[in-house]
DNA sequence: GCGTATTATTTGCAAGCGCAGGTATTTGTG
DNA sequence: CACAAATACCTGCGCTTGCAAATAATACGC
C-alpha cells in the first residue's frame, strides 16, 4: 500500500513520460557519481568527463569547440572549465600552429594520473547506483538498456 | 563535414561508456527542449517538469521534500524554484494543517493553463530531437529504448 | 594589399545551484 | 511540563552556467 505512491498515468505523451524517466535516471546517477568523485578526488562529474573525453583522443587533445560539443556545454562554460582544470595542472592549452585562432586542450601527466585514479571510483559509483536503479520498476527498463549498452550493439 | 569524428574505443569500462552515452543523450535532449520551452513559453525545462510532476498528483500538490526528491534537486534549489513559480502565479503554497512544518505546493489555474500550452511544445521538441538522435549510431540504442519506453513494459 | 564576413575563443553579467547554517515545529524521554 | 533530537523548510554565500558582446585570426572578394 505504501509502496504504491507513484501510480500516475502521466497525462503527457508516452514520449514525455519516457523523457521524464530518462531525466530522473540521469539526474540520480549524476548526483551519486558527483558525490563519489568529489569526495574521493576533488573533481566534479563534468571535470571527469572532460578528462575522459580528451584521453580517448589520440594525443589526448581536442579543440575547445570540439570539446564543448562533446560534453554539450556552452563555449563560455567550456572556456572556464578548461581554465579551472588548467590552473590545477590537469590540462594544458596548446596553440594550433596552422590556425592561430584554434587552441588545443591537452591532458597533462598529472591529469592522466588523476583520471586513472578516478576511473575506479567512477565505475564503482556507477555500478552501485545502477543496481539501485534496477530495483525501481520505473527506472529498470532504461537502466537495463544502459547496462547492456544498447540492445543490438 | 567531419561526421566520423567519434571513433574512440573508450578505455573506461562498458558501464562508464554507457553512462557517457546516456549523459550525452540527456544533455542534448535537455538543451533542445530547454530552448523550445524558453522561447515559446518563458519557462525552463526544470520548471516544466515541476508543473508536470505536480499535475500528476491528485490535487496537483506535493510537499517540498517530495518535490525535491522527484526532480532530484537540492532542497534549497527547490525552495527558490517554487518561489519563482509562485511569483509568476503558476504555483501556490498551502500550509499543511496537520504538521505546520510541512508545506504543500500546488499548481494554480494559471499553472495548469501554462502546462497545457507547453505540453505540445515539449512533445514536439522531444520528437524532433529524438529523430535526430536516432540517426547517431552512438545514441540510437538508448534513443530507441526511450521511444519504446522500456522493452518489456 | 584592403576591407568585410566568418570562425575560434574569451569576458561581463545576471541567474540558478549546492552546501552549510538558521528558524520553526514535532517527537521522544523523563 | 521541560528539554534534547529530529524533521521541514528557508537564507547567506561562493561557484558554475548561458547569453550577448568583445577580441583575435583567417578567408574571400576586389
Amino acid at each position: 500500500m505504501e509502496g504504491a505512491a507513484v501510480e500516475e498515468e502521466t497525462s503527457g505523451s508516452a514520449l514525455a513520460q519516457g523523457w521524464c524517466v530518462l531525466s530522473l535516471l540521469h539526474n540520480t546517477i549524476e548526483a551519486h557519481v558527483e558525490q563519489a568523485l568529489q569526495a574521493a578526488h576533488g573533481i566534479s562529474s563534468r571535470e571527469f568527463s572532460v578528462l575522459a573525453a580528451l584521453s580517448e583522443r589520440q594525443g589526448a587533445k581536442m579543440r575547445m569547440s570540439e570539446l564543448s560539443e562533446a560534453i554539450v556545454l556552452s563555449q563560455s562554460a567550456t572556456t572556464r572549465l578548461v581554465n579551472r582544470l588548467e590552473n590545477r595542472g590537469l590540462l594544458s592549452r596548446v596553440l594550433c600552429d596552422t590556425d592561430r585562432r584554434g587552441i588545443y586542450t591537452s591532458v597533462t601527466e598529472a591529469g592522466h594520473r588523476l583520471l586513472a585514479e578516478a576511473r575506479p571510483t567512477n565505475d564503482a559509483a556507477l555500478a552501485e547506483i545502477l543496481r539501485t536503479a534496477e530495483r525501481d520498476p520505473q527506472l529498470a527498463p532504461l537502466a537495463d538498456a544502459l547496462r547492456r549498452h544498447g540492445p543490438g550493439a
